[in-house]
DNA sequence: GAGTGGTCTAGACCACTAT
DNA sequence: TAGTGGTCTAGACCACTCA
């Protein structure tokens, strides 16, 4: 069995998504909910958060929990960003060719932004990024190596992400994101159809596991013209 | 007074900082937490997870919470990114220019990002911001007039956020953000200092009170070299 | 004043990490 | 096995909204 808060979260998420709860409209009160899960208050409540923080309600002191209308976001690019996401929202026809997959020891930038010990090597990884027969995204990944020993071809086709989390069983847990505009180095016209453009917008992904330790350094390299970055912030009340 | 668990979220933000939990070391356990701060445990754990949301620690279960190097990240351009922030980060130098603020009929365009009434009036300010002596970002800001009645040069001048929440007293709540490159247009070439820069940064934020209710739209159009955003996004287990 | 969500408590049991 | 954080409960009181 799964988490009480969990499991009400996704039924009252299901709900919304069916429009069983419309937008615009009053979700049942802390109380009303506690007898129809048969729950205390806090795990209702619990259960509320998540929903406020996702952005499918908005919580009201003294009114009740109003429900957002979900379409109007398109939904959180939350956390991280995966390319099959991505894809999935761009267009059709994506393809990913994986240009380089070595095991360096890393130059001193890199090391530095790993924090890799001295002499520990490095999984390098390039990829480009097709959409629509463009090629649009040029990914430059480097791994420690220490995490994960066999990378092949084929788990960087699909997504790295979800082998370390399906097939290592690790967590990742949280990320470091900066979005930089720079201009395209020799690299990038290499490898990308970057035609007349004279910018590139840099995405520097830093990823941690579970017990705070850096494990992953991403530079997302992104033809201007398609890029977009969408962001659903919460205020929290510090 | 203060809530208790923000009192000891505060306490312990500060500690950290001031060294005296240092990074990679663990807190007292929460039991040990409880006993200092005559606080019951959920109190406790309300005041830990809010430290763990904004980066300052890392809860790992049967182990401890463990302080994360808090220097290491530029912090949180947490939700909304205000230009006091922005520039208290970039540059000492900065001066804002309100170049317009007038009572309009939004067009179409701006009426839809709004999602104004017909016939209802929309503030429109234009904004040039100066840092170091160069006009880097120039936002276009739209504000529903229905909540508020009165906007002035000195406030523009300084910080719209600060004027409703202080002095109208409401609560902005949430905000989505986009982030597109363009190329610029004739305004953007007028009030900024592009110099032979083809692209600006977009960034586009929807700014929502409380009630779930949009109030403003802004555009704020950065020279790419100058641009820069940090995002420190934790993943929750959905 | 009735109903809503926000905070706080005391205590129970579970899941995970150490040793 | 002892100690940690994660979940859940039942009940109390407070702050806010609305008729």
């Amino acid at each position: 069995m799964q988490n009480k808060y969990l499991v009400i979260y996704r039924q009252i998420a299901e709900k919304i998504q069916d429009g069983e709860f419309p937008p615009g409209e009053k979700l049942p009160s802390e109380h009303e909910l506690m007898e129809a899960f048969h729950a205390s208050r806090e795990t209702i409540r619990k259960a509320l958060n998540q929903l406020a923080q996702n952005g499918f309600i908005q919580k009201v002191q003294g009114k009740g929990s109003i429900v957002l209308d979900a379409a109007k976001f398109d939904f959180p690019v939350s956390g991280l960003v995966s390319f099959k996401e991505l894809a999935s929202s761009l267009g059709n026809r994506h393809v990913t060719y994986v240009e380089k997959l070595e095991l360096i020891e890393p130059d001193k930038n890199v090391q530095k932004q790993l924090q890799a010990l001295p002499g520990s090597k490095v999984w390098k990884v390039y990829r480009v990024r097709e959409i629509d027969g463009e090629k649009i995204i040029f990914d430059k990944d480097y791994l420690k190596q220490m995490y994960i020993d066999n990378l092949t071809e084929k788990i960087c086709a699909s997504s790295i992400y979800e082998y370390i989390e399906n097939e290592l069983q690790m967590k990742i847990s949280f990320a470091k994101k900066e979005i930089i505009v720079e201009e395209p180095t020799e690299e990038d016209r290499e490898y990308m159809d970057l035609d007349g453009y004279s910018n590139v917008v840099v995405v520097k992904n830093y990823v941690y596991f579970d017990d705070a330790s850096l494990f992953q350094y991403t530079e997302s390299r992104h033809r201007p013209d398609k890029f977009k970055f969408v962001d659903f912030a919460r205020r929290t009340h510090t």
